[in-house]
DNA sequence: AGCAGCAACATTGGATACAATCAATATGGT
DNA sequence: ACCATATTGATTGTATCCAATGTTGCTGCT
């Protein structure tokens, strides 16, 4: 019943056009498709330090490695250049960019910000149920963080297996309120923002420090606080303020751990 | 407040590791390298509506017509994927994203967001320069309203050769408040949220009605006054109004327009 | 010994070839 | 006539090939 076609004007309907948000979700996109799923796995791989910053990633190892030819490969790295994770450089491949300070404090302002507007948003719409999985999250957050401070305590490694939970269940809480946000290219602008070095760092940064990690616990705490009371003025406060604070210790650790901290360009 | 501070002390710099910021700028990469400037081109042409929202781009038929080899077409295809433009159906090639009503309505608003950052933050370290360079440009901007809105009047094919002009001022003006922000990724950010849809709705919602261009100028004007005055309240209220402004025009635009109208959630 | 220039090698860039998959049409059965 | 299925054609996906470019190590000269 769709037939109806006027000359030159479109149909006005429900031509199933695509829409321009369902763009992917460059944090979990899932393999599906291979060039997709080479370009997550690489940058995987680059997050987990496997391929450190500067180094070079030839097309040739990269094939070999995961049994393709070149051509994915190539693909996903122009994927993977466009996200910021690497540099392509002219007739001499890709190399791996390294995140240096100011490029960490940029982020991490935006990020604020977003998240901040991100909260003033979810604090009208947010529903019970969304708020009960802030508190679960929040919940699990702290007692991972105690498991963790605790293991330090005692033995160095035992935490190691602790780090993905502690990573997950910020996400969880964090993603609550972007979802709550009703602005679906917010959400994507928000994990696009953190891919790379956003995660890695605050792992390294945070789970060093037991006092840090327990001003993270509080600071969300004040945030769900201020969200469940639905008071859009407090409640960004805090994010912004969590969130500035965390880019903070996030350059901190990275200027302490030295080294890769200033490359000019 | 304000403790965020980067220009003055680039840092020692031993590592010549490339920086995250050096991404690419999106909108004006110029063609030094094929793939670049093919994602270019092509991304030119679905702006410009050659390629309609909802089109297939057919490798073969891209490759042709820019004479080089199916290869890099794939390549840049990859890119303009990534970058949100079109989308990638498992075997069935690219299609151009067509932007609905909730898609407009998100981007401008973390826009508006983002930009409100650009210039409470630009406030506190523009040059007399810069602001100079706003003033000619909002000079220009004005004197072009002005010519297309008389050109409207006799000839409406006359102003045709003025809008890449209108656009041009429109984008120096911003592009100094963005550029005095001193925060380079949120530069990459809001030029990725243009891209795509942005730039050619509102070149057709605004260059419809002289009046709204006029109320445009005149929100132009205020923004320029409370940067002048370095006013950051003023500034960052005169800046979110003129873009979530402009946002209601470009939704009211696709809306009256029809077609494509809601196909989201 | 040190440096310039050159030659051999390694790697990327682009084109082509072939296989896999999807869309459309044709075909046969009910 | 209609629906299910098979076949064909078109298009994408991956691999391979060749050319262009960059890098490295050698040779010979000062």
């Amino acid at each position: 019943m769709r037939k109806l076609r006027k000359l030159s004007t479109p149909e006005p309907d429900d031509t199933g056009l695509p829409s321009v948000a369902t763009l992917s979700g460059s944090i979990a996109t899932s393999a599906e498709q291979l060039v997709a799923s080479l370009a997550d796995r690489i940058s995987a791989k680059i997050v987990a330090g496997e391929y450190p910053p500067g180094s070079r990633l030839r097309q040739e190892a990269l094939a070999e490695e995961f049994s393709v030819s070149r051509t994915p490969i190539r693909e996903a790295l122009r994927q993977l250049e466009v996200k910021g994770v690497i540099q392509h450089r002219p007739n001499q491949g890709a190399i791996v960019l390294a995140p240096n300070a100011p490029d960490i404090r940029d982020a991490y302002q935006v990020r604020a910000e977003l998240e901040g507007l991100a909260i003033s948003l979810a604090v009208e719409w947010i529903t019970d149920e969304q708020i009960e999985r802030m508190r679960r999250a929040q919940k699990r957050f702290a007692k991972i963080v105690d498991t963790l401070i605790a293991a330090r305590k005692s033995n160095a490694k035992t935490h190691l297996k602790d780090v993905p939970n502690w990573v997950e269940s910020n996400d969880e809480f964090h993603g609550v309120v972007i979802e709550a946000s009703g602005n679906r290219r917010l959400k994507q602008v928000i994990q696009d923002l953190h891919l790379g070095f956003t995660r890695n760092i605050m792992l390294s940064a945070l789970t060093m420090d037991g006092r840090r990690m327990r001003e993270n616990v509080a600071q969300h705490e004040a945030i769900l606080s201020a969200i469940s009371r639905h008071d859009a003025i407090e409640a960004r406060k805090a994010m912004t303020h969590h969130i500035l604070r965390s880019g903070e210790l996030a350059v901190w650790w990275l200027e302490s751990q030295g080294r890769l901290g200033a490359s000019g360009r």
